[in-house]
RNA sequence: GGCCCCAUCGUCUAGUUAGGUCCAGGACAUCGGAUUUUCAUUCCGGUAACAGGGGUUCAAAUCCCCUUGGGGUCACCA
């Protein structure tokens, strides 16, 4: 397996074969098996930006029939994993992004936490000491500072001094036998430049003359981050790097250490970081008071809060925040909304498509049609991508996720039972087309809390109630009929209320809204004759009785 | 500051590789109208952009140069 994949990359790393996954080998074709992979490293939670990038990564692999593989930077962790891995594998289940290598799927190619994987990186690391590619650094922290800022202040570009590169064989032994301390650093090829063909920038060059030599393995030898990835990205035959752009400046490094190395370096494509609404700036978990005043990000900030505060969750705070994947998933969208948003943030197919299932985001993605400057997230585009792919949901589906919410907060109790389920099924699909995410079902809670302790639309009551004074003998009349009549289905509901204005005069708008008012709380709602139904005759008449001692009171 | 990246409606974007079919197309938002018992939906319609300046050319959103603006990154972090 491995060698087929080695003789297959050898044909492409030529670099003659370019922006394509089918190649030509001795006559015959052959599909190079693409090798993608995200490296999150445990926070504790899982990043929208980041999971952009992932879904670019997963869509290129799943798109060739490659291998998409999730790898754990945990180099430098000390925190419960669980804790701080668990969110991350959490956002890629919900949103149904599988990994064919990673956490609890090795690969051929060893663990994917880094952690494990110290032999290759300290093995990688003698090489490059052996072949003087790497140099043992004995300058102190203190004086490398110190020539910096001196390089600084005289406009003046640093680079290493390289002292130690002045040392024998022998000092280098006394000094390591001493306990000096020492980093290794690749000794960069003043003399060479970079060149890269980025799948979404073209190409970039760097002039090597300018590059200070980075650390690849601190003090204690442990390796640093661009080492580790280079290894692991060669170790993994990586074929796509695909990350972010704030990555770009990484990239001169980490090709030099891969020549270093003798590797082949795998295809770049930096893709554009995702930016706050609105703004060129890359979205970040500490600017979320800054957000809330932001009026591209109000209807989200709205939506979440509302929903957020039924489910008992603190949304001021910032451990749920829209920058994360989990604060979608509480407020309830559901994965093919947010899937939708996040590829078309930075990516299009053409100029009309922008409804796109996962799998046709499979067969359409390709890298050469991401953009290169930063792409905001658009919360707006993305509620309207959610109520879109939540109408196409299934009933059964969203009945589900709304019993779901509905129980959290409270508001039902036993999900599995029978009549509570077809209940629910009920006002789901009489609120329709309200109900763009599952936290939306709070929005007719009228159907859920007990009569005397229904909220009650103040301004709109006293707006359409109080202040019209024949209102309240309608609804007493109204109240009436409700007990009187024998069948309290909407149909016949509809036309005793129809019978009724006509009888008194009245036109809809002068008695619906009151009545609705009474019956809901709320002055709009989903179709009114239906509503008195599902409510059923008992509670329309305690509501309306209730609402009636409030207007004989004034209030 | 050095290095690197970017620049089309309010927002996400198409168009830039091969200059003309673009007095710039789509979507979201917004505004107006129709439908509806209200709201939502749906359907019609409107407003709205090539950062600026120089070139090259018969012709430039598209090519070149400059300016301006925005951003990323400069660790014994990832």
């Amino acid at each position: 397996m491995t060698s087929r994949c080695r003789s297959v990359m050898a044909c492409w790393c030529g670099q003659v074969v370019r922006s394509t996954v089918v190649c030509e080998l001795a006559e015959q074709e052959v599909v190079m098996s693409v090798r993608t992979r995200f490296a999150p490293s445990p926070t504790g939670y899982m990043h929208i930006g980041g999971m952009r990038t992932a879904l670019f990564n997963w869509l290129w692999a799943r798109r060739n029939r490659g291998t998409f593989i999730l790898r754990i930077d945990d180099t430098d962790q000390q925190r419960n994993m669980d804790e701080a891995l668990g969110p991350i594998l959490q956002a890629f289940r919900w949103l149904g992004l599988d990994w064919d290598e990673g956490p609890d799927r090795p690969g051929p190619n060893g663990p994917c936490f880094q952690s494990q994987r110290r032999h290759l990186y300290d093995a990688a690391l003698q090489r490059l000491l052996t072949s003087g590619h790497a140099y043992r650094d004995f300058e102190s922290p203190a004086e490398t500072q110190r020539q910096r800022e001196a390089a600084e202040q005289q406009k003046l570009v640093y680079v290493s001094s390289r002292t130690s590169l002045h040392l024998s064989a022998d000092e280098i032994q006394q000094k390591l036998a001493a306990g000096e301390p020492c980093v290794i650093r690749l000794r960069v090829p003043r003399e060479d430049r970079v060149v890269i063909d980025d799948h979404v920038r073209g190409r970039v060059e760097w002039d090597c003359s300018l590059m200070p030599d980075p650390v690849i393995a601190r003090s204690d030898g442990s390796p640093l981050y661009n080492f580790a990835t280079v290894v692991d990205d060669a170790a993994m035959d990586i074929t796509h790097v695909i990350r972010a752009e704030e990555h770009l400046s990484n990239t001169p490094i980490q090709v030099l250490l891969h020549r270093a190395l003798g590797n082949n370096t795998p295809e770049w494509a930096h893709i554009p970081y995702v930016a706050a609404p609105g703004s060129k700036e890359k979205i970040s978990k500490r600017k979320i008071a800054q957000y809330r005043k932001n009026p591209q990000f109000q209807k989200l900030f709205e939506l979440g809060d509302a929903v957020l505060s039924r489910l008992g969750v603190d949304a001021s705070s910032d451990a749920l925040s829209p920058v994360m994947v989990a604060y979608y998933q509480q407020v309830g969208f559901i994965p093919a909304g947010v899937l939708n948003a996040l590829v078309r943030i930075g990516w299009s197919y053409d100029d009309q498509t922008e409804i796109l299932s996962l799998s046709e985001m499979i067969s359409k993605f390709s890298l050469e049609r991401v953009i290169r400057s930063p792409a905001g997230l658009d919360p707006d585009k993305l509620i309207s991508f959610q109520s879109h792919w939540m109408h196409q949901l299934p009933a059964e589906q969203k009945l589900e996720g709304c019993l779901q919410w509905l129980q959290r907060a409270g508001l039902i109790g036993n999900v599995t039972d029978s009549a509570v389920r077809a209940y629910v099924a009920s006002v789901v699909d009489l609120a329709g087309d309200r109900l763009r995410v599952y936290g939306d079902i709070f929005n007719v809670d009228e159907f859920f809390v007990a009569d005397d302790a229904l909220q009650m639309d103040q301004k709109n009551f006293e707006k359409r109630v109080l202040k019209v004074p024949a209102v309240a003998d309608l609804l007493r009349q109204v109240q009436q009929q409700f007990r009187d009549t024998v069948d309290f289905t909407s149909g016949p509901l509809h036309d005793l209320l129809q019978n009724f204005l006509q009888q008194h005069s009245l036109k809809p708008g002068d008695l619906f809204p009151a009545l609705r008012l009474c019956i809901s709380g709320r002055a709009q709602g989903a179709d009114l004759f239906r509503t008195l139904e599902l409510l059923g005759r008992e509670r329309v008449d305690n509501r309306l009785t209730r609402a009636l001692s409030h207007i004989a009171a004034g209030s």
